[in-house]
DNA sequence: AATAACAGTAACATAGAGGTAACCAAGTAA
DNA sequence: TTACTTGGTTACCTCTATGTTACTGTTATT
């Protein structure tokens, strides 16, 4: 039978686990610039993202996408037009990132300060 | 003079760029276990730390534990005994990471639980 | 005299993240 | 006819993060 000290090991494990689950979705160089990108103007088109990050390529672009959309934050449309356009937007899940990219940019300007000395 | 949209765009990068300085800090792939070992005792030597999390190295505590040091996120003393132990213990700054982690956890399992699909 | 604990450091190896450049197919404007 | 736009893919290369193993010096223990 499990006694207080394990349960309390497994518990944090459970939660190391999921602080790793964050971090690697968000990672990748240019994930949360794309989200943001796309966030910003709800919905936004391939090429409109590959304007809006300053030295992002194509191939970079591509495969951060496809992450996001295999980690169900993004959603991917195909438009018929001509030529073709794709579409890219937040998922509801994706939404739900907001209140961290908010507490990570709050706490990364507090961070700033304190080492560069304001 | 910059109009609005200049004005947006210059706080964006700020955004972002407050984001990279999070996520900078908090990677590498022992970062976090670290953290949370030694927040859970509050002094933890460099021995328990290692014994702590299953599968990290001498080399990488050494290495990671050095650039939370330089980033004012753990204080490092040296003790006068024999033979000399040393002790890590988060610093005010570092405690404030706390909310952070906290809603990366939250966030982890709410995501686990989307991908996986409960 | 030999070995172990402590807190690391040094030397070398490797996988994977990311960069660069070229290419594809379909349609369209010059 | 040529070149351009759109949304990518492919091949190749480099560099960094991390892993592995062995080693350091000091003191205490056996």
């Amino acid at each position: 039978m499990g006694c207080k000290i394990e349960e309390f090991q497994q518990e944090q494990k459970k939660r190391m686990r999921a602080v790793q689950d964050s971090m690697d979705t968000l990672n990748g160089k240019w994930k949360i610039s794309i989200i943001s990108s796309i966030c910003c103007y709800k919905k936004r088109r391939f090429s409109d993202i590959l304007n809006d990050i300053e030295g992002i390529s194509n191939r970079m672009l591509s495969k951060e996408l496809k992450e996001l959309e295999i980690n169900k934050l993004v959603k991917r449309t195909v438009l018929d037009t001509q030529p073709i356009t794709v579409q890219y937007e937040l998922t509801e899940h994706g939404d739900t990132l907001q209140t961290i990219i908010s507490n990570l940019t709050d706490w990364g300007i507090l961070h700033r300060n304190k080492i560069v000395g304001k």
